[in-house]
DNA sequence: GCAAAAGTGTTCTGTCTACACCCATGT
DNA sequence: ACATGGGTGTAGACAGAACACTTTTGC
């Protein structure tokens, strides 16, 4: 029995969601050892022997994408002992939104954004995976205005509502939107109004402060507005 | 590095509660080995080779308490390097609600129910566990009738309400509470009346059909009334 | 008949939904 | 002047919160 608990593997695997031409996008690695080589999956990696599951989650996330500092959650661990072809490796799954500019990726062959809703086939149980996280964001976006990761830092309140849109699948309010949205604690309406590109120029806003970080998230507290 | 993964170890804890003389209880085992033997502990133990998560937390569940089939939640994987004194051990905790009679335990003295808001020193980081239990079960709470899980088969809207109580750690307006309750799909009012100890019988009701299991729990849909 | 818990409605308030038109700018 | 997206308010439905008295039983 001693000997069965010294077998198991743990990984770390990170959804990584970002709005891409108006799609929500997830990022995706090719594989390029065995099990599933070739095979697209989430990028993760092995838990070091004295890290902490957040610390690795970000440290395999910055190692990939070279972002830092972002609203990064823990998921959900899967343990399927069929999860992996070869061993047993159990898995702690995170995800995050970040902004595509702030990923230092080039499209390469074996690194890119995938559209959501129009997966490749995945490794292990990674689609599985995909399909929870974004469950979850869902939930968070009803609650915290969590969008935020995924703007820039002054944005319209257009586009924040077609950040929610794409999350959510679906359209919603104008008018709604907006009286919700900027009863929002830190939101802060700024002088500034975007270069018009071609029609009216829209009123920029902000957020002031946030900055939530992963680190014992399960302690922020569930208020009305986060 | 290959060595590194090699050298955790996997367990599942899992915070059970029930509601016994009117108070909310964890059911803890006083700890018969190093490190901190002799302190109390969620119960716990190591995953075995080919058991999934769940699987595992359940057969612990069932080994310590004899209590099978009930609302088992995972809850967080807890991995920092330091919360074991000696070797590297990440726990993904679960959570559960039982019924006090359910449960085969002799107050012996190395298991035993503890009031939640008056815990001994607690092993390793279970304190914590404790804690983010509760926060998570008053949020599930806020969802779903979950509290019938500590309910007898046939119970009073009054036993009910005191289990809610005990769980929000708080009063609640009887009548508001009636009115939600009983728009709850599954919950069937009975032509029997608790046979009155001394005062008026209370009608009493059951819940049909639901039948809640751990497996692939976070697939269930989010409703308003789960 | 009285002590003790069971049972029952209404009002108010805030939030969510649905819905349509004018405004500011670039071309 | 017109095309394009920016910006605004109101009315109805619904849910949650506050609040007090009558009923049924055992003793």
């Amino acid at each position: 029995m001693f000997n069965e608990t010294k077998t198991h593997e743990i990984t770390v695997d990170t959804v990584i969601l970002t709005i891409k031409n108006d799609e929500l996008k997830v990022l995706l690695v090719k594989r390029d050892n065995e099990p599933f080589k070739g095979k697209w999956a989430i990028p993760g990696g092995y838990v070091r022997m004295s890290e902490d599951l957040d610390a690795a989650a970000m440290r395999i996330l910055k190692e990939k994408t070279n972002v830092d500092n972002i609203y990064l959650e823990q998921l959900y661990t899967f343990g399927d002992p069929l999860r992996h072809p070869v061993s047993r490796v159990i898995t702690c799954a995170y995800f995050a939104l970040i902004r595509a500019e702030d990923v230092n990726v080039v499209n390469a062959d074996n690194v890119a954004w995938h559209k959501v809703d129009d997966l490749p086939a995945l490794a292990f149980d990674h689609k599985e995976i995909i399909q929870y996280s974004l469950k979850r964001t869902r939930e968070r976006l009803e609650m915290c205005p969590v969008a935020y990761q995924l703007l820039n830092e002054k944005f319209t309140l257009t586009e924040m509502q077609k950040a929610y849109e794409l999350i959510m699948g679906k359209k919603l309010d104008k008018r709604n939107f907006r009286k919700k949205v900027i009863q929002t604690e830190g939101l802060r309406e700024l002088e500034e109004f975007s270069k018009s590109t071609s029609k009216r120029p829209a009123r920029l806003y902000t957020f002031d402060n946030i900055r939530l970080n992963s680190k014992r998230a399960h302690f922020i507290k569930k208020e009305k507005k986060c």
